[in-house]
DNA sequence: TAATGTAGAGTTTTT
DNA sequence: CTCTACATTA
């Protein structure tokens, strides 16, 4: 077994050697590691770069507080952001600790402990059992009704709206405390959508994302008893990616926590790369505060990458600001100097990428994923695949329409949702039609001002609708058959097995044919149609119980709620393995690692991006290429194209400031030999000229 | 209801 | 340029 396969994150690359080390869980890290892992007697911040062994150290931090301080496991709480991130971390804790030890141990995200906290307490949040989580999409439609109601304009701020109600959400502020800090007319008028917007969510039973993390920590704010409770249930809190915490998230983190001392944070301020969705890089900072007994412990030993490659990551990201001063070293080899290609054209960069990995695999005997290929925007992927297809070169992109966003599993979802709570008008409203039910848009205006001047819900108004209303005696009709029908499959799914109902509504409803008529090929509508079965065979799974898996038998409503938040268990990891060139954005490549990389378009205005240089928001971008950078175990390659195709036409393009902050001397660059000058002045007068331009306005 | 036309936009993404 | 969303028309 070779030393260092025990820090990759690969699963696959490593798992077999797990099993016996029971034992010796401390003593296989470094001094840091192992520091970090032995604190215990107060709060602790690991400050762990890249390739540093973060997911190891709280592994076996988890490790060693269920078998060395006797912690039980119910009472350690390991929370983390992505639904996979937890799953690995649950599957790397089991290969540390017995399962009858480890049970109890709670590894979820912070939206599925926000959602498990206020299924217990959702009458101290004055919800009721069943409720149902909008995910983005429902919240948009919700909004935009709500905007085209009192506007009787477009909805066309839906997405602002969204936006902005989600800032106050994750800053934890109530709808009145948006409107009194509200600093001009337009945030006036969007806090008072927001009012509404939670009255509308309050009246379907219905909560989302934001709210999971937000309700949570008014609901401790208000009852301290119940927050002590909580408290005393976790009793070892430990945090990872730290830096992508909000201000909810940090809020519900320091109240579980309150005054003692069992939190342990991971986090690396140099890969904050989400602030612009509200993560809060400062948090990392703010723990000391918070926290006067904070240990810091750093962890500067890379195993991923060779020395050049660090020595580039570690050069570019000191010109960034640092509240903590890290540098990571590596014992890995020297390695290969970072080639820089220069190309006449995006094509040419593309082609030049394509022809470059089939050649190095060929050459060197490796295998297609081995590679990947990074890049800022998702449209640069294009050109690059159509390249990979020519040469018949499998690849792999991350980032497609996923399964959640398909139009037949969010219709499914939308029965079962509303099987469960028959408050949640936006999924009546999605299906109420589908498949066809003649109720027309005319009926359904109707009753829903019926059911708005009453403060109730679409369905209740129906039933409580007499034949005096301005609704037409035949949608009403329709609207009844199908109220009943409604109602008559709740009433079985108490009484039968739920997964034989549902089974049994898609048929009713004669979905299968629906699909058929609404796909363009008999073949697509088949797949669709699996889709919905594969949906429904999770859901069963999920609802069984699992001693393999420590899953313990649950309700259909429990497992549509956390199928909402993506919780799938296992999911197409198979196919992870196929022997494919990875295609991805350098967002989605954080926490990945590939032994040869490639990062395409390194130019200015793409990367770092023209939105970014405008908001003078360039150390995100280079903590985003220095995550980029660090991806890489062997091999380096960054590529820029001279000039590229912007809607339409041709722009010369200027090479990318972050070239020059790469130490020259471990740089190689490749191709257009003469026009590296040329390229190098056109930067320099550009930066000038910028300068000037700064000056004189 | 489906089909065609046209205006407008055009980072990053998870839950 | 290319894709999406919405509107107008048959």
């Amino acid at each position: 077994m070779s030393r260092r396969c025990q820090w990759y994150n690969h699963p696959l690359d490593c798992s077999s050697s797990f099993a016996t080390l029971q034992v010796l869980t401390v003593s296989q890290l470094n001094p840091r590691q192992q520091e970090a892992v032995r604190y215990i007697e107060g709060p602790s911040l690991v400050l762990a770069g890249a390739g540093s062994g973060k997911t190891s150290v709280i592994t076996r931090k988890i490790a060693y507080l269920i078998e060395h301080c006797g912690i039980p496991a119910r009472q350690i709480a390991a929370v983390t952001f992505t639904n996979k991130a937890s799953r690995e971390m649950k599957e790397r804790v089991s290969k540390l600790v017995s399962k009858p030890a480890s049970r109890g141990l709670t590894v979820a995200t912070f939206h599925n402990l926000g959602l498990t906290i206020l299924k217990e307490e959702h009458d101290h949040a004055g919800y009721h059992p069943g409720f149902s989580i909008f995910d983005a999409e429902d919240a948009r439609a919700l909004l935009r009704d709500l905007l085209m109601q009192d506007n009787q304009e477009t909805g066309d701020e839906a997405g602002d709206a969204q936006m902005k109600i989600s800032d106050w959400k994750n800053a934890c502020l109530l709808p009145s405390e948006a409107l009194s800090r509200a600093s001009d007319e337009r945030e006036q008028r969007l806090a008072l959508i927001y009012k509404r917007y939670g009255e509308y969510l309050r009246a379907y039973n219905a909560v989302d994302f934001d709210d999971l993390i937000m309700l949570p920590v008014i609901l401790f704010r208000d009852n301290p008893e119940v927050l002590i409770k909580w408290q005393g249930r976790i009793r070892h809190l430990l945090v990872d990616e730290y830096q992508d915490t909000n201000l909810s998230q940090y809020e519900l983190v320091r109240q579980l926590v309150g005054h003692r001392h069992g939190l342990t944070v991971v986090g690396d301020d140099d890969q904050s790369i989400y602030a612009w969705r509200g993560a809060r890089p400062e948090n990392l900072v703010q723990l000391k505060d918070d926290f006067p007994s904070l240990k810091i412990i750093k962890l500067e030993q890379n195993y991923r990458s060779t020395r050049l490659i660090l020595r580039a990551a570690n050069t570019l990201i000191a010109n960034n600001p640092h509240v903590f001063e890290k540098a990571l070293w590596s014992e890995l080899g020297t390695g290969e100097k970072i080639r820089v290609l220069r190309c006449r054209s995006e094509d040419s960069e593309s082609e030049r990428v394509a022809t470059e990995i089939l050649d190095r695999k060929l050459r060197s005997g490796l295998k297609f994923s081995d590679f990947a290929v990074l890049y800022r925007g998702n449209h640069q992927a294009r050109l690059l695949e159509m390249k990979l297809q020519a040469y018949n070169i499998p690849y792999r992109i991350s980032g497609g329409t996923s399964f959640f966003a398909k139009n037949e599993i969010k219709d499914a979802m939308a029965y079962l949702r509303l099987l469960i709570n028959t408050n949640d008008d936006t999924a009546f409203l999605r299906i109420v039609n589908v498949p066809r039910r003649e109720i027309g848009p005319r009926t359904l205006e109707q009753l829903g001002i019926y059911a708005r001047a009453r403060g109730i819900g679409l369905i209740s108004a129906l039933q409580a609708m007499g034949a005096a209303s301005h609704v037409s005696e035949r949608g009403l009709d329709k609207l009844r058959r199908f109220s009943e029908w409604l109602e008559r499959t709740t009433q079985r799914l108490r009484e039968e097995d739920p997964i034989a109902v549902i089974k049994q509504l898609f048929s009713d409803i004669e979905y299968d044919e629906w699909l058929h008529q609404n796909s363009n090929t008999p073949k697509q509508a088949q797949k669709r149609m699996e889709n919905v079965w594969y949906l429904v065979d999770s859901l069963q799974k999920m609802m069984s119980p699992d001693p393999e898996k420590d899953r313990e038998e649950s309700t259909l409503e429990d497992a549509v709620s956390r199928l909402v938040l993506r919780d799938m268990l296992e999911r197409q990891e198979e196919e992870d393995d196929d022997d494919k060139v990875q295609l991805l954005t350098l967002h989605a490549s954080k926490g990945l690692e590939f032994p040869h990389v490639f990062i395409l378009g390194l130019e200015e205005e793409l990367l770092p991006h023209r939105a970014s240089i405008e908001e003078q928001n360039i150390e995100e971008e280079r903590r985003l290429m220095y995550v980029g950078i660090t991806r890489a175990r062997e091999t380096l390659t960054l590529s820029f194209a001279a000039q590229r195709k912007q809607y339409g036409e041709k722009y010369e393009t200027i090479p990318s400031r972050f070239l020059d902050e790469l130490p020259e001397e471990d740089l190689a660059w490749e191709g257009m030999g003469d026009l590296d000058k040329e390229a190098n002045q056109k930067r320099g007068k550009a930066t000038l000229s910028a300068l000037l331009g700064d000056l004189g306005d």
